[in-house]
RNA sequence: GGGCCCGUAGCUCAAUGGUUAGAGCAGACCGCUCAUAACGGUUUGGUUGGGGGUUCGAGUCCCUCCGGGCCUACCA
């Protein structure tokens, strides 16, 4: 038994979130967090939502809502979300909250003493009909390059010349269209990461087993052009974590907050005192301080590949410039993007399946199975609805469901609602054992090491082994010749479901759930040895059969989501 | 512009530099009739994007070209 934190990247805030992000981070985190627990060790699993920073004020307005009362709301909306596929967070908390507030502020302190922080005087765009700082994404105007009318303050989209917002013909604010806009002098705070850049550098030299996304992406930033370079973490708000040395007030930053990506990721740290603050845990300090508790655990990160520079550069350099022995993060589990049918998914043009869409079309278990067995690892993968129909309607109701009704089904009209008596297994029941113990350890191996395709693969050929028996003893022949050997086989199929139920929660808790509650299956404690697992289910034990577990996908539901999410041509922006 | 990742069967993907490049799906054929017309078996299908090189041996390493994607730091 081992302990394991286990965090998943943080949801930001400004809407609902779709499949891309759910199998970015959540649902993989969710996987490990559930198979640990399984296999009997102690996990943390801990999510929040990212709720500072521009674009949750933008969102906020559009929605006519003070951000607060709006992040609240959709904290809220995504928490019920996160509840609906399953997703089993310790704790699900807000970088909003007290406890974030105080840590982050807490942390800026020691990385000030640390010297790791410095002052830089900047100009940036001052929008008065805003009354805000513009980020230069939010300004647009013409490119002097090219002439493109839409370019923005970063860059021009048409001529991808760099661009400074004051280079721009007719500026304008992007929120609100003013053009009354003027360079301001500014202060702001920025991390000194170059400052720890060799030592960056080293411990990602030795994570010979992490994902090449995750070192590839760490070493790009580290050592492109001139090398990691010190970023600003502080901006011109009002929504966010006032700038503060810890209690005491930041001279000169009065009326500023952090920046969202320094702060964010010490959420990690504050959802578990807010886990413990809100009365479902204890002793938060033995999972994040290493003098207190925390140097034997292991803790591993889900992250989307768009979040990997934040928490292999920028959040080690808080944790490590603190001084303080807080707990590093032991592995990065990076995933590519999934793209929707061809393209990217986008919020602004209600194009490709929202968290919320999903869950009103089917169960939570089809979407986790297809898009687990379907994570983006070794490249950016594809959301098609004709794979997805595929995929659902063989694995699951095929595969997997057909053999449960099959089995159960049988034994109900030969023997009754009960485990069959009789008989005793033979050879071909030993090699079933064999096969099934061979399998079953490849399968752990797969989780452990968190290659997530490979373990649905293992998983679904365990499946399959039931289905291969079945055919092969054929207790529906056997049965008029000799009742008692197909009571030994029938005995055979119901403990391999029951084995389904144990084995396969991961990935399909709430099936798994439903076939452990049919087969009254009291213990689903993970299996040991093969043999064991396939006598859980005792002769005379009552079950009863289970409604179907999947129902298909049919060829016009197909055709009707195919329409009803390929989205509207409105203006291109964010996802 | 620079960098990174990817390119393997119609589709989705595997293969510590080492037998004849493998699975699933789809297709074809056969079997079975317990089951959600499900299941099982057999089988078709490959110039591993192109070209060059290193090596006894290359899908794998190097060079180059082509194609796709991502990142490039004030979106997160």
């Amino acid at each position: 038994m081992a302990r394991h934190l286990i965090t998943s990247a943080l949801p930001y805030i400004n809407g609902i979130k779709h499949l891309g992000t759910l199998i970015g981070s959540q649902l993989p985190a969710d996987l490990y967090a559930r198979y640990l627990r399984g296999r009997g060790h102690e996990v943390l699993f801990l999510c929040a939502t990212d709720e500072h920073g521009t674009p949750a004020e933008i969102a906020a307005k559009k929605a006519g809502q003070p951000v607060a009362e709006y992040c609240a709301e959709m904290h809220h909306t995504q928490g019920r979300l996160a509840e609906g596929f399953g997703l089993s967070f310790d704790h699900y908390g807000r970088s909003s909250g007290p406890q974030n507030h105080r840590l982050t502020q807490h942390f800026a302190a020691r990385l000030a003493e640390a010297g790791l922080i410095r002052e830089v005087s900047e100009r940036q765009m001052y929008s008065h009909a805003d009354g805000r700082f513009l980020p230069d994404r939010y300004i647009e105007g013409t490119c002097p390059n090219c002439g493109f009318a839409e370019a923005r303050g970063d860059q021009c989209d048409n001529c991808t010349k760099q661009l400074d917002p004051v280079d721009l013909i007719e500026p304008h604010s992007t929120i609100s269209g003013s053009t009354d806009l003027e360079m301001r002098e500014t202060k702001h705070l920025y991390l000194r990461q170059s400052a720890m850049k060799d030592a960056l550098n080293e411990w990602i030299d030795q994570q010979a087993d992490w994902p090449i996304l995750t070192t590839s992406i760490a070493k790009k930033w580290l050592n492109d052009g001139d090398g990691l370079q010190d970023r600003g973490i502080t901006r011109d708000l009002d929504w966010g974590v006032p700038v503060q040395k810890g209690d005491e007030p930041w001279p000169g930053m009065e009326g500023k907050v952090f920046y969202v990506w320094f702060d964010a990721p010490i959420e990690y740290i504050a959802a578990a005192q807010e886990w413990v603050d809100a009365g479902t845990g204890t002793d938060w300090e033995r999972w994040w301080r290493t003098d207190k508790g925390a140097d034997d655990v292991r803790y591993t990160q889900f992250m989307g590949k768009d979040n990997v520079p934040f928490h292999t550069l920028g959040f080690p350099v808080t944790i490590l410039g603190s001084g303080e022995p807080w707990k590093l993060v032991d592995y990065i589990k990076s995933f590519n993007y999934l793209n929707y049918d061809g393209g990217q998914f986008s919020t602004s043009r209600g194009r490709g399946v929202f968290m919320d869409a999903a869950l009103d079309i089917l169960p939570a278990d089809y979407w986790r199975w297809w898009l687990l067995s379907h994570a983006p690892e070794s490249g950016d993968a594809e959301f098609t609805w004709e794979n997805f129909q595929a995929g659902v309607n063989k694995d699951l109701a095929d595969v997997l469901g057909n053999f449960v009704s099959r089995v159960t089904k049988f034994c109900r009209s030969k023997f009754g609602e009960e485990v069959p008596a009789g008989g005793a297994y033979g050879e071909r029941e030993e090699a079933l054992i064999a096969e099934i113990e061979r399998r079953l350890r490849a399968y752990e191996a797969q989780m452990e090491a968190i290659e997530v395709r490979k373990a649905a693969a293992e998983l679904r050929a365990i499946w399959v082994a039931g289905n291969e028996y079945l055919q092969a003893a054929a207790p529906w022949a056997t049965f008029k010749e000799d009742p008692e050997a197909a009571a030994a086989q029938v005995r055979m199929g119901l403990n391999l479901a029951a084995l389904y139920a144990v084995i396969s929660a991961p990935f399909l808790p709430f099936t798994a759930k439903a076939l452990a509650e049919a087969l009254k299956l009291e213990d689903t404690a993970w299996p040991g040895s093969a043999e064991a697992a396939l006598g859980a289910l005792p002769a005379g034990h009552a079950f009863s059969v289970p409604e179907n577990l999947f129902t298909k996908i049919t060829d016009e539901q197909r055709e009707e989501w195919q329409d009803r999410f390929a989205g509207k041509a409105i203006a291109p922006e964010d996802s």
